[in-house]
RNA sequence: GCCGGCUUAGCUCAGUUGGUUAGAGCGCUAGAUUGUGGAUCUAGAGGUCCCCGGUUCGAGCCCGGGAGCUGGUACCA
């Protein structure tokens, strides 16, 4: 190796905010993505794959901005000098995809999407930059009866990932009320409006306190930095924050409560009644408070929601390997965004929608060591010239669908069986010339055997005895294998 | 983007006022045991002290710049 060679070496790392992905983080997005499909699937939807890639005009606002045309998402300059981007999320190219399909298309339209979305920003725990969606939309029917529904597939959404009745809850809100609130708290300029929101949307995380100081003259976070605040007067915030804190122990009441703060404007009269409908249809659908609750420090993001807005939690707490627990954020969201076809289009076309967060839940499932993915059996290769019997043994299991490996490198039996043990094995089949001579195979169960070493602190006994260890004659060697991987 | 902290073995970290050959635990590899994953014991391998420059007889340690990681915050359509 020369100098220059070493030089030229690259070092073997990769781009934060994407991580590799393990078998069992896999698995765990495919069963999440699996069943979480199902439940659209089962409630109408159809399912549409648009592609990673959109022009950066159709995704919204990001027109190409040459100094930095990377900004929130990947954008990069097709041969043609047309700026292309990945998908930021499902919803845009959906809005693409009906607007220019509008002819061909059912109305209503229904469809859902499951598949990454890339996203250019910084990350941190349970943040990547690419991360797997499962989006439902339905485009074309205005009324709180679509965003009943729509609620009422992310429970199910929820539960289909494995949530039960008490584990997840989604909080609903509603745009009118917010449009109300800010006329009745007399804010009217549209920065402001931005500031406000976003200060409010911060209620669960720094509370009243926090978010009066964000509403007033600016809070200083814990590493001395100071975020701007609204420079709101003391009425002005008390009736912001009357109204996020006015969420009650039902649905009905909160709605009353709601009522009185901003329901003298139209705005808030009209999500007073949006909600009240909504309410109704939730009762029917037998969805109960604790799964649906109407949240008033809800807010979402700023862009394209017009009426309700909902968010979906999972409230179980996952603790990571040293026990400590994991906190992320919400797992999905959706609302009504009537206006995101008529941009393309110019004429109305009221829509709603959900999407889940799959990769956030799928890292914590992993993370909590919920989610486990066992190895092969591994048919131990003790004679080298028995290559094709080992073969013919690890193609028995395999045909009775058992996964099943022959061991094929070069060493010993010891390390063999440490092998089966960094791989998760079930089992290991174990033929030598004794078994050979009988005409048996010995199984070894491993897990079984780690049990019934636990107390074992000597080892010759921990020889001798082999827990987890028996013979059983060739031809039932398949039988037993299955009782041990749970397969029968 | 802004603010803070951190960067020494695969991992977690120690390293004296700036002084020879940079350490520990865990992990890894091998042996004790030629047919057995754990535990125990023994041995071994493993280092660009983040990078570049400066000060100094001498820098892991001091100074300047940069990068990366991490926490907070902002943004999140």
């Amino acid at each position: 190796m020369t100098n220059d060679e070493q030089q030229r070496r690259p070092e073997a790392r990769k781009p934060r905010g994407f991580p590799d992905r393990t078998a069992a983080v896999i698995a765990a997005e495919r069963r999440l993505v699996d069943s979480i499909s199902s439940v659209y699937q089962r409630w109408g939807f159809d399912a549409l794959d648009t592609g990673p890639f959109e022009y950066v005009d159709a995704l919204g606002k990001f027109l190409p901005d040459t100094d930095r045309p990377n900004s929130g998402v990947f954008a990069l300059q097709d041969d043609d000098e047309q700026w292309i981007a990945l998908r930021y999320d499902h919803t845009a190219p959906l809005a693409r995809y009906v607007a220019e399909n509008w002819e061909r298309i059912p109305k209503p339209f229904r469809r859902y999407s499951a598949g990454p979305v890339w996203r250019n920003e910084k990350p941190g725990p349970f943040r990547f930059r690419e991360f797997i969606q499962c989006d439902a939309d339905s485009v074309g029917v205005a009324g709180p009866a679509a965003d009943a529904e729509m609620i009422a597939v992310a429970a199910e959404a929820m539960e289909a990932a494995g949530a039960a009745r008490g584990e997840y809850v989604i909080r609903v809100n509603s745009r009118q009320l917010l449009d109300g609130l800010m006329e009745s708290a007399g804010v009217i300029d549209g920065g402001q409006r931005g500031t406000v929101l976003r200060a409010l949307d911060k209620f669960d995380k720094f509370g009243v306190e926090g978010v009066t100081l964000l509403l007033g003259k600016g809070r200083k976070d814990e590493s001395g930095d100071f975020t701007q605040g609204a420079g709101l007067q003391a009425n002005q915030i008390d009736v912001l924050l009357e109204f996020v804190t006015a969420r009650k122990v039902n649905r009905a009441e909160t709605i009353a409560s709601l009522a009185n703060t901003v329901g003298m404007t139209r705005a808030g009269a009209t999500g007073v009644t949006e909600l009240g409908e909504i309410d109704a249809i939730l009762n029917a659908l037998g969805l109960p408070e604790e799964s649906v609750a109407f949240d008033p420090s809800i807010v979402r993001g700023l862009e394209y929601y017009t009426g309700p807005v909902f968010e979906a939690e999972f409230l179980r707490e996952f603790r990571d390997a040293e026990g400590n627990p994991m906190r992320f954020g919400s797992v999905g969201g959706g609302g009504r965004y009537d206006g995101l076809v008529a941009r393309f289009r110019g004429e109305p076309a009221p829509a709603t929608g959900f999407s889940v967060g799959v990769s956030r839940l799928a890292a914590a499932m992993a993370a909590s060591g919920e989610e486990k993915v066992d190895g092969p059996v591994l048919v131990l290769v003790l004679d080298k010239d028995q290559l094709a019997d080992y073969a013919t043994l690890a193609s028995d299991l395999r045909r009775a669908g058992v996964r099943a490996e022959m061991y094929l490198g070069s060493s010993g039996m010891k390390p063999q069986m440490k092998y089966a043990d960094r791989r998760n094995s079930p089992a290991v089949v174990i033929v030598g010339g004794n078994e050979r001579e009988k005409g048996v195979v010995t199984i070894k169960d491993l897990k079984a055997g780690a049990a019934a070493a636990k107390g074992m602190t000597d080892n010759d006994a921990w020889r001798t005895e082999r827990p987890g260890q028996f013979e059983c004659p060739r031809a039932e060697m398949v039988a037993r294998i299955k009782t041990i991987v749970g397969q029968s």
